[in-house]
RNA sequence: GCCGCCAUCGUCUAGGGGACUAGGACGCCGCCCUCUCACGGCGGUAACACGGGUUCGAAUCCCGUUGGCGGUACCA
């Protein structure tokens, strides 16, 4: 299978887009195929080189490797007025002085009822010969054949009175000489397939076969954008997103791998993606789910790459939070080790265990919850025990706060949540035994000092 | 308006005439685990849009209605 992706850089990648690139990624992973990068840009005014390099950022980050390109379609202008020529000196197209007014006003009367059929002249914009009679049948994988009756269908554009090329011919050229087999895009394309057919046809050549894949729409069911919030690859991946579990979810949008299983790695993927299994109806880009299946692979992570994922998210937005973390890398470690199970997205690494690199100013609800004058007696019993540990890792800090609530006869939390307060600043974070561990007597000691010197005071 | 696509739990889906008192996952609710938050375990809630056919039998096939979506550019 030869199979392209041709996006169009008017904008960024978002995850239909994704979506469509991944689905196209798998189908030539899987056949032994290869994949074409092709960028649509035959409409300067609205593309640009930002919107490229976002797209390609954007593949890679998805770790979505192309085989060939990216061909720029501008690029291939020449091979384009060779073919548009042809086609003009063969009869089946034309040039129509028609103006976009003209032919406006002639749809406000007949609709798409009735196709328009420009008069020819000695110049103006080109447009393809379709006759009315007969129809054009798109043959989808998904959606089985589609007919289009050529009545309805207009004399399609295929060249600006200024001799540039519009998409609808521009593609059915590229993937004609691409000698593409499959082409697999979003359904808001299946209305241009007749038309890029009737070029193919018109140039005698047989044409690729088509699957059309369904819409992606924000969580309220309506067009994706990015009041969605993380609508484009870019916010995904600021968001703490894996890789791996995006191309897991976004396989699974329209697609239902027919067994029960929901974890796919992305080999399980190539191995089982089957394009003909595609649903024909739209999805919605569930945050929730997506979040939950990242939660899924952070846990499943090993350690050291966990760890490795989050710096380089840090980097990428905090810089404070990662230079406190690349102060201390042993530690820093630890501090993933312990978070791993909490964390649904790299993200929420910081907000958990930031407390354990950098000190934090104290959530005063927290504070008035558990820094009462009952739980400020606890806390300096508590600190009297910490001071008197030996050895001080996890597994005597976990003897000797155990054994004062057993003194106490308190609950656990009596004693434990006021200890967190005060070195955390808020009333979650990881494990408190394995925290006060790995923070270390000398700060810990000092931060209940200060927790219990401010409560205090506020309380006075 | 017109052309086209689509229609199973709130969401993603399984289902392709009898195996369906419709399965799984997310979410939600309850219980358990528990130092917080998560994780995990157990249980529960919840759907075949509607109306006609076809058939011994329909979520599955056909038609219509309704609804959603896409397109309707000298955009892609």
């Amino acid at each position: 299978m030869r199979l392209r992706f041709a996006p169009s850089p008017t904008g960024a990648l978002h995850i239909g887009g994704a979506r469509t690139a991944l689905f196209n990624w798998l189908l030539a992973r899987q056949s032994g195929g290869s994949l074409l990068l092709r960028i649509e840009d035959t409409d300067i005014e609205r593309s640009s080189a930002e919107n490229v390099e976002q797209i390609l950022d954007a593949l890679s980050w998805l770790e979505i490797q192309f085989d060939e390109g990216p061909v720029m379609q501008s690029s291939r202008r020449g091979r384009h007025v060779e073919v548009l020529r042809r086609l003009l000196s063969e009869g089946r197209a034309y040039h129509c002085t028609a103006t976009a007014a003209e032919v406006a006003a002639y749809k406000r009367e007949h609709g798409q009822e009735r196709g328009f059929r420009g008069v020819e002249s000695a110049e103006g914009a080109v447009r393809l010969r379709v006759s009315d009679s007969g129809k054009t049948v798109v043959n989808d994988l998904i959606r089985g054949p589609t007919r289009f009756a050529h009545v309805h269908l207009d004399d399609p554009v295929i060249a600006r009175a200024d001799g540039s090329v519009l998409y609808n011919f521009a593609v059915a050229v590229d993937d004609l000489d691409a000698a593409i087999t499959h082409v697999v895009r979003g359904e808001d394309h299946l209305p241009n397939t007749p038309k890029q057919l009737l070029v193919l046809e018109a140039l005698g050549a047989e044409p690729p076969i088509y699957a059309h894949l369904p819409l992606l729409h924000g969580p309220d069911g309506r067009k994706l954008s990015k009041r969605h919030g993380a609508a484009s690859v870019q916010d995904l991946r600021d968001a703490g997103y894996l890789p791996e579990a995006v191309r897991n979810y976004l396989a699974l949008l329209g697609w239902g791998s027919g067994s029960e299983e929901t974890i796919l790695s992305t080999e399980q993927l190539i191995t089982r993606f089957d394009i003909t299994r595609v649903s024909r109806n739209p999805a919605r880009f569930d945050p929730v789910k997506m979040r939950w299946m990242n939660g899924v692979y952070i846990r499943s992570a090993a350690v050291d790459a966990l760890a490795e994922a989050i710096l380089k998210h840090l980097d990428s937005i905090d810089g404070e939070a990662a230079a406190a973390v690349r102060a201390d890398p042993r530690r820093f470690a630890k501090a993933v080790a312990i978070s791993q199970e909490k964390l649904h997205t790299l993200a929420d690494f910081w907000p958990l265990a930031g407390f354990l690199f950098l000190r934090r100013p104290t959530d005063p609800k927290a504070s008035r919850r558990w820094l009462d004058a009952d739980g400020r007696l606890r806390l300096a019993e508590t600190r009297h025990r910490l001071e008197d540990i030996g050895q001080f890792d996890e597994q005597a800090v976990r003897h000797a706060l155990e054994g004062l609530v057993l003194e106490l006869g308190c609950r656990p939390g009596e004693v434990y949540q006021p200890l967190r307060v005060a070195i955390a600043g808020v009333t979650v974070s990881p494990g408190i035994f394995e925290s006060v561990a790995l923070l270390g007597r000398e700060e810990t000691l000092k931060r209940v000092d200060a927790a219990l010197e401010a409560s205090l005071s506020a309380s006075t």
